[in-house]
DNA sequence: AAGATAAGTGAATGTTCATTCATTTAAAAT
DNA sequence: ATTTTAAATGAATGAACATTCACTTATCTT
């Protein structure tokens, strides 16, 4: 028999994610995506069952590629200060290297679509953070709070200032450039907030 | 003449942000919106140039409502907790109490669209947010930042906490419930962090 | 009460949409 | 070399799309 040519699948979530930053999720449509990914639009029906399922193909595909790349170097066991510090130069780097990435799987989430975005991910990752939370709680190295809490905390002003690079503007519309010097001191406030 | 029912315009950019909170920006269709809203296709079209135009309209409409109730009892005269406390309490209850209108304005600004959203905005809310930063930086109430790392620092984590518990997931995907308590604690939290 | 004007409409327009299907193509198996 | 199998396709399908248009309706002005 022929064989499945995986590139296919790469090139078509490849052009779905870059369409869908450049146009949105209104502007994707199947024989665009067909066009641009180079193949047939019967080609793409191969390999997803329809426009959702690659939809959230695609989701889970950018998640694991994410989640795999930030616990990189990341041990639950190390101090806190340190964890913390890798965890956040990791997330900091992806989504700055790979704006149209960080963009998609943030995008994605407010879609009614992420309802549906089975939770197969991998719990070893979320695992690995639950442990280094409580175990830098036990220590007295973080102040007791929830997991949701410490993310919010932790990691929700990361992705803000690097949104507001992205789009080249702050909250109230004006220029934006995000510094390394802005990273690092966001960093060290964080830390301030977060240390007991 | 023939008097405009301003009602009108109120229902159809209520429900399109309902719809679109619901089925998303690709499920928002001209003929879906005029049945929900009880008017004719062509009766949007007297309101609104196009669906972009719908679209924008709505956006700038829910920022208005919003920054007016939040700037609200606020003053950047007041000291730097007091006026950050306020600040955050109105934001809190106003996402809390209206969720579909802090998911559209969040949701919109991940879209292609967002670029085109006009600076019509009211100067005078930045304006006042930025003197409070300022002055609470010159009174030594304030660590040294810009006015993006300190938007950032201090909403961006309950902006997350509010969408968690929109969603009713956590970023690992497990179920949610924002709590008073949370609420407070990651206040608290955010002032250690931004006080010197 | 009549006329003027703009609000409001239902049906129609041509386009684009997601998806399918009959057919062809490439490569593995024999 | 031939057969078998699934990948891959271009064209087709009917539904849904954004938008328009000829027309009706309500209300203000006179």
């Amino acid at each position: 028999m022929r064989v499945r040519d995986e590139s296919k699948i790469e090139t078509i979530l490849d052009e779905a994610r870059s369409m869908i930053v450049k146009v949105g999720f209104d502007g994707l449509s199947m024989q665009k995506l067909a066009k641009a990914a180079n193949v047939s639009p019967a080609t793409i029906y191969i390999y997803f069952k329809d426009r959702d399922d690659l939809l959230l193909q695609l989701y889970k595909r950018e998640c694991d590629q994410f989640f795999a790349y930030i616990f990189q170097d990341f041990d639950p066991e190390m101090d806190f200060a340190t964890g913390l510090t890798i965890q956040w130069k990791k997330r900091a780097k992806y989504i700055i290297d790979n704006p149209d990435k960080g963009h998609f799987m943030e995008h994605f989430t407010f879609t009614p679509l992420h309802a549906q975005a089975k939770r197969t991910r991998d719990p070893k990752y979320t695992d690995s953070m639950k442990r280094f939370v409580q175990k830098a709680i036990a220590n007295g190295e973080l102040v007791k709070m929830s997991l949701e809490v410490y993310w919010s905390v932790a990691f929700a002003p990361l992705y803000n200032l690097v949104r507001f690079h992205k789009i080249g503007r702050n909250m109230a519309g004006d220029p934006f450039v995000l510094t390394d010097e802005m990273l690092l001191q966001t960093l060290a406030l964080v830390l301030k907030a977060l240390k007991p």
